[in-house]
RNA sequence: GGUGGGGUGGCCGAGUGGCUAAUGGCAGCAGACUGUAAAUCUGCCGGGCUCACGCUCUACGUAGGUUCGAAUCCUACCCCCACCA
């Protein structure tokens, strides 16, 4: 049910298989964010089509609402919007972080002010994970405590020595909802009319462990050297990055930890990323990403191209007949032209917000597509030095 | 014809002696966004010079006037709206 096989390298770089409960994976490979079960204005089919293998759910807002019973009972977050793929839900710590001003921290856990209905809401190590359970993505995430990017030593040492202390507790919860399948989400449990008709997929769910530390290199070590002694992880994740940082600190830190990593596991960096991030991370050998930048930039009239970055609503786009980007092949750059997409947006269309999103959901997971190319190639860093150089060179395209 | 109300920057609309190149909103222009409290937020937005601070010119229907000083007060005129004939 789980398995990672690793296919080539190409420096540091990495090219594998990741098998899920759900479906398969080939990596690098970028995953849409669906925070509420949805990635943000497109449906399940424009994701798959975009050529999306894995998105996004997340632990604290599918909690708040629906709640996790509720998708539980309609069969895990796969079938429950029937994206029926495979996902992978974050566990609810980057809300520690996003929701700073709405929660306070123990040693517990976190309580949060819900952006609902203002009601406080608790999340431990434990419940992060029997929610996650009945959610029922392929992948967990440990419940880690992130800290702002320019957060000094001894906060980031906080943060990172609980998010092991916590990953204790996530493990040993995890364990015992596996060992049970107590809350498990089979279609089976099901069986509501017409939908029943789906075929059940036999829930297992990974826990991966987080790195934290922030921007101290001892620190990452440390709390890499900390989910060690942890083993078995089927993978890992590096947390705490693109949260304010430079970027030559998550450079650093990417390559502080990659040869220290597993090399038969993936790594996956989250919250991440801009194009150039991607292609960065995976010259540092990272496998997977996720990033919320395709849909909100999307939604907020930003496309991302070949050529750099587009604000769709500049003004010298009104005449223009063509596409966002002429060497995508997504349905937006085959079918439209700029200036109407610059007219949805102007107009306040939603058809807007949706094939921008559209658009750069398909130009990240694409970017991961030829990165895996170039990589089973042996091409990839040239070719990465290449691209970016063409990104970063004329702004506007 | 009479009475009353009103004419403000691309539009709507505050202001009713100096703090006013003039609140707001819209439109326009530019930008930001990284494990989603975001279809959000920020900046600019009369002209000229300046990267900017700033300087300067022209501006609150038109023409005069009062005043050290007027979009704000006075006079005349033009136009608009409402009601009454």
């Amino acid at each position: 049910m789980f398995d990672f096989t690793l296919e080539a390298t190409d420096g540091v770089a990495r090219a594998g298989t990741l098998v899920l409960p759900h479906g398969t994976v080939e990596t690098p490979a970028f995953m849409p964010v669906g925070t509420n079960g949805a990635v943000r204005g497109l449906s399940p089919d424009e994701v798959r089509d975009a050529g999306a293998r894995i998105i996004l759910g997340n632990t604290y807002h599918l909690h708040l609402r629906p709640g996790e019973e509720v998708v539980r009972a309609l069969g895990g977050l796969a079938r429950f919007g029937r994206w029926n793929g495979p996902t992978l839900t974050d566990s609810g710590g980057f809300q520690v972080f996003s929701l700073a001003e709405l929660r306070e921290i123990t040693e517990d856990g976190v309580t949060f002010r819900s952006p609902i209905d203002g009601s406080l809401r608790t999340i431990t190590p434990e419940r992060s994970m029997e929610i996650q359970w009945a959610l029922g993505a392929d992948i967990a995430m440990a419940f880690d405590h992130v800290v702002p990017g320019q957060a000094g030593w001894e906060l980031a040492r906080e943060g990172m020595e609980r998010t092991l202390r916590w990953l204790d507790r996530c493990k040993a919860r995890h364990a015992e909802l596996v060992a049970t399948g107590h809350g498990r989400s089979d279609a089976q449990d099901v069986g509501v009319g017409a939908s029943a008709c789906l075929s059940a997929v036999p829930l297992s769910q990974t826990l991966w462990p987080i790195i934290q530390g922030g921007a101290h290199d001892d620190l990452r070590l440390r709390s890499l050297e900390g989910i060690l002694e942890r083993e078995p992880w089927t993978g890992i994740a590096i947390g705490g990055l693109s949260v304010g940082e430079p970027k030559p600190v998550m450079h650093r830190v990417l390559e502080l930890l990659g040869p220290r990593l597993p090399v038969d596991r993936p790594r996956y960096l989250m919250g991440v990323g801009f194009p150039e991030d991607l292609l960065e991370a995976i010259g540092r050998g990272v496998d997977l990403f996720d990033c919320v930048a395709a849909t909100r930039n999307g939604r907020h009239g930003s496309a991302w191209t070949a050529d750099g970055k587009v604000n769709i609503r500049r003004a010298d786009l009104r005449l223009s007949d063509a596409p966002l980007d002429a060497e995508c092949d997504c349905l937006t750059c085959r079918t439209y032209p700029r200036a109407y997409l610059r007219h949805l947006f102007v107009a306040e269309e939603m058809l807007g917000l949706r094939l921008l999103s559209l658009h750069n959901v398909r130009f990240l997971v694409r970017l991961g597509e030829q990165a895996r190319q170039h990589i089973l190639r042996g091409t990839f860093h040239d070719w990465s030095r290449e691209w970016l150089r063409r990104y970063h060179g004329k702004e506007r395209a």
